[in-house]
RNA sequence: UGGGAGAUAGUCCAAUGGUAGGGCACACGGCUCUGGACCGUGGAAUCGGGGUUCGAAUCCCUGUCUCCCAGCCA
């Protein structure tokens, strides 16, 4: 996210179980605390507000929610947990033309998602407008806002720069009298959209530009979400978070680096009135190599159709990530692994896999899945034999069970798992090379089938050997390698989806003169096979659940597009490949 | 000669005046019916320069670099 809602920070210990327990993650017990953590816990020391922790998660509903806003929610949901404290859901909707609903529901359901529980506080920065108006009113009365008749070009214009001072507006001593009048008018609809605004009056030179009068109401006809047509001024976010979260009780608003030139403004506002008055921390917000999260770009991509919507699994946004098969327990540990500073800093994406896999690997099923299948043929195998073999369903956890796979004379391999010609260290199959086929027998290869015209092997003549059963006594002969494999005839058809970086680009946002990020878009970063063959068990597969498709990466079935009939695997990731790597560096010598 | 913030291995985070440590990544080895997982080993950092101190990543001075801010967005 660009400058979108401030956001709060993960919870370097995980997600809080319902009853206020904090999860484990990939930091331990005897990790330090973060810098708010080590604020917070000082303040409750302190007795500072009565010992209470009370923080919010405030999304503008003008967007999806991304893996940055996790960061924000573990952090605000996590601290308040650690604390027996309250987190607030507050929809942060004081822009009518941005914001719908939408989006109020897809934040809502994200979060949940990701593990956490607002209870009953769910808040809308719109059902404070009364409240807030009053407040204005009471700012102007005071003689510290006015209304400014100035257009936007003008106000830009008296604001002065970076390096000079601004001037006061022309109506910045307009009588106290006059002003009210005219907000009460701006409310009642007198005026044009953009005619006038309501201005806090602060310091026109002074070095941070939030603090030159900033607008702290604005006209804009437009129906919002929730009040509809109600009002036709709307207050400003930095006039409105501040008084919502004191309103709501808030003891600790988190948020992150860019509100920090924002947080004079934030305490000049409480300052002004009689009320609690909450702290603002700032923290770094979550930057991750070969993608970006900035709301404003996601939507750009959805709306380009760079990407199939929101939840495109190349997307890092929560619906996406999900649909690609991570799962809230990996996020959540991601988080806080990655822990909280205020330094800007770009987590590697290998980071992200480095979790899913970790309790992938833990919960997932193996199954047998062949991507660019190559016949092969068992030339003393009985034709029309098929056998049930028994498969481990997790090596991992032996609570998981076993189940039978169909064997026969027919069978898929995986194309990259022959060569006729094989490189050095190449442990799969080759001319007269033996290699032990998963769950079943050792086999040797004896000729290959090739195309005539083409020269393309089209298939792969082995024998076996009956007694290398897998499981069997005899069956302790050592191969190089193992393949999987599926039963020509048994095996079902999918379709199956490789996803990888959005970018080719560590940093997309750094671009070359007159570039932008599209500059960047990986043009593979889906690659769709529709002649896979997986395994017969997967034909009762439940979508959204993933597994292990062996020697390669972890899947799972899309839930929007796989059908009874019509399979659909996305590649939530694939597993670490060692050949692969080898070959990479072969090749870079 | 605007204001604010930040600089610790490739990367992310610790160490708050007392042995610079951990995760990821990388490399090497072991093990393995997944070239996965797992186990072990290793390389690798305090932005520069001064100062205070028995002792500095930490305190002081100075320099450099990076990021944010000129919406009637959040």
């Amino acid at each position: 996210m660009t400058a979108e809602e401030p956001h709060s920070k993960p919870s370097g210990n995980g997600a809080k179980k319902q009853d206020g327990t904090v999860g484990s993650s990939g930091s331990d017990a005897s990790a330090s605390l973060d810098f708010i953590r080590s604020i917070v816990e000082a303040d409750i020391k302190d007795g500072k507000n009565e010992g209470r922790v009370h923080t919010r998660f405030p999304p503008e509903p003008n967007g999806y929610l991304h893996i940055g806003h996790a960061k924000a929610i573990c952090l605000d949901f996590g601290i308040a947990a650690e604390h027996s404290g309250l987190c607030n859901l507050r929809f942060d909707d004081t822009n009518p033309t941005k914001e719908d609903v939408e989006y109020v529901d897809a934040i809502q359901e994200d979060i949940r998602w990701l593990g956490f529980d607002w209870g009953n506080r769910l808040h809308y920065a719109s059902d404070y407008f009364g409240q807030l108006y009053e407040y204005a009113v009471q700012l102007i009365k005071d003689g510290k806002a006015y209304v400014c008749d100035l257009s936007g070009d003008e106000i830009r214009e008296y604001r002065g720069t970076l390096t000079e001072p601004g001037r006061n507006s022309p109506y910045h001593d307009r009588s106290i009298e006059e002003s009210l009048d005219l907000f009460e008018r701006m409310r009642a609809g007198e005026f044009e959209d953009g005619s006038r605004v309501l201005r806090a009056k602060i310091d026109m030179a002074a070095g941070n530009l939030n603090m030159r009068d900033p607008v702290i109401y604005r006209i804009i006809r437009a129906t919002h979400h929730r009040t509809g047509d109600k009002w036709c001024i709307y207050p400003m976010y930095d006039f409105t978070h501040c008084l919502s979260d004191s309103i709501e009780g808030i003891t600790h608003s988190l948020c992150d680096l860019d509100f920090e030139d924002h947080r004079p403004l934030y305490d000049w506002f409480l300052d002004q009135l009689p009320v609690h008055h909450p702290q603002q921390i700032e923290f770094a917000r979550l930057n991750i190599s070969y993608t970006i999260l900035s709301k404003r770009i996601l939507v750009r991509l959805v709306n380009d159709g760079r990407v199939n919507g929101w939840d495109d699994p190349r997307m890092p946004t929560l619906s996406g990530l999900r649909r690609r098969g991570y799962t809230p327990d990996s996020i959540r540990n991601f988080i806080g692994r990655i822990g909280v500073a205020k330094r800007d800093s770009m987590v590697a994406a290998a980071d992200l896999e480095y979790g899913i896999r970790e309790e992938l690997n833990r919960r997932a099923p193996r199954v047998m899945a062949v991507l660019r299948p190559l016949k092969l043929i068992i030339d003393n195998y009985p034709e029309d034999r098929v056998e049930q073999l028994e498969a481990v369903n997790n090596p991992e956890d032996a609570a998981m069970g076993t189940r039978q796979l169909p064997f026969s004379r027919e069978l898929y391999i995986e194309r990259e798992d022959f060569r006729e010609d094989p490189p050095r260290k190449f442990f799969r199959l080759a001319p007269g090379r033996e290699v032990r086929l998963k769950h079943a027998y050792i086999i040797k290869c004896e000729r290959v089938d090739k195309d005539e015209r083409t020269g393309e092997i089209i298939a792969v003549h082995c024998t076996y050997d009956p007694e290398t059963k897998s499981g069997a006594a005899q069956a302790a002969r050592k191969v190089k390698g193992t393949l999987h494999w599926v039963s020509a005839e048994q095996s079902i058809p999918a379709t199956v989806r490789l996803y990888s970086h959005l970018f080719t680009k560590e940093n997309p946002l750094e671009t070359d003169e007159g570039g932008d990020f599209t500059d960047y878009l990986n043009p593979d970063s889906l690659e769709t096979l529709t002649s896979c063959r997986v395994e017969p068990s997967l034909a009762d597969a439940v979508p959204g659940t993933s597994c292990q498709f062996m020697r390669q990466g972890y899947f799972c079935l899309d839930p929007v597009d796989s059908t009874d009939d019509a399979l659909v695997f996305n590649r939530t990731v694939p597993l670490r490949d060692t050949w692969a790597k080898m070959q990479k560096a072969a090749k870079a010598k």
